[in-house]
DNA sequence: GTCTATAGCTGGATAGAC
DNA sequence: GTCTATCCAGCTATAGAC
């Protein structure tokens, strides 16, 4: 007898949503005990069920981590690609900056598996990581908006950001004490480069 | 009979040097392999010795980590510490600064220890602490000479050397796309102390 | 798909002879 | 202090009954 297609499709939907419970629970274990910090045994204790059930889901660990990492760079693009209400680009910038710390610090496991790649012998699968780069390029035009296009300006841009959003997770976890200096880092940015396109670049040094 | 202190003191050093021996191996293990990516009996089969061999020497893993953390923080702080060229402040905290980053992107490891605290479980003692605290004030010592002496300023210079650091170990390891931007860097963040210091702060933002 | 049971391995750390 | 031998706990992953 030939299965008819929505009697397929309710198998998937059942399917997607236990892996997704599954994925759920590996999150919430991340965050209580950091994300290598939780084992597969963990994993299948806290979802109600046991360690082999876990496997005919995921064929690994490390496919939970991808569907992890996928699951997180969509959640930034889709963040990223909200509209922002300001007019101006330095405001837009600025927005868009807030939303990353934000997304950042809210979720310290998932900005170590999208950012820091600590995990010991995991890779994200380049579909995994197509989102994590469309969002990226958003920031680039953001920047070209605000007239910055040079690619010092750019690896410098990356950098500030970075250092703030990792001092304040590893310094003042919870706070907002780096957070609070995001819009002060902007406006020194942005001046920075509104002059060096008028001055000549600075001799290199020794 | 009694032992001529003498003895005691040949064996003392004995001591030291064998415990020296096993933490150098620890180092390169640690370049090679990450810094948690080596076990005991690693450690144990490259220095040429056995497990318990190594036990005899350190009451734990967390004990050999505690050690080069002590020895990490005391080449930080002998490193600053040393005399500068320069005569002006600029120089003198560019060169400071350079200095740092030369000391975080030579030995990966060595600043995932110092600064990450990405390993699990471990905590460096008070007495492994305190070079690393001296080498702090120093920073800041550095700044104040600029006349940044500003809380808000001090925790700005801290985040943007950390993510130029940061960066450039993750994304172009054992180069310098962000090294080069240490100059351009000091220039636009000692600009900014300067001007804020005549203009008035800005609007908190919402 | 879900279970019980376990393989197969690696880890930190120790007992006890020498 | 150094070894051989081993304990015991933890891990990822799988075999096989149902």
């Amino acid at each position: 007898m030939v299965m008819a297609p929505e009697a397929t499709d309710w198998r998937e939907a059942r399917r997607e949503s236990a892996r997704h419970a599954i994925v759920q629970t590996a999150w919430a274990l991340s965050r209580e005990l950091g994300l290598a910090g939780w084992s597969i045994r963990d994993l299948a204790r806290r979802s109600g069920i046991t360690t082999p059930t876990v496997y005919a889901y995921f064929e690994s660990k490390n496919a939970i981590y991808d569907t992890m990492f996928g699951q997180a760079a969509t959640e930034f693009a889709d963040r990223q690609a909200e509209s922002y209400d300001d007019a101006d680009p330095r405001g837009r910038l600025l927005a868009s900056t807030h939303r990353f710390f934000e997304f950042c610090s809210n979720d310290p496991p998932r900005y170590q598996l999208l950012f820091q790649r600590t995990l010991p012998g995991f890779e994200p699968s380049a579909p995994s990581y197509e989102p994590a780069v469309r969002a990226l390029a958003k920031a680039g035009e953001m920047l070209a908006a605000c007239g910055v296009t040079d690619a010092r300006h750019l690896d410098l841009w990356t950098g500030l950001i970075r250092g703030l959003v990792d001092q304040q997770l590893s310094n003042d976890p919870g706070g907002d004490r780096w957070e609070r200096l995001l819009g002060e880092c902007v406006d020194m940015f942005l001046a920075h480069c509104a002059l060096s396109v008028t001055d000549p670049p600075r001799q290199p040094e020794g």
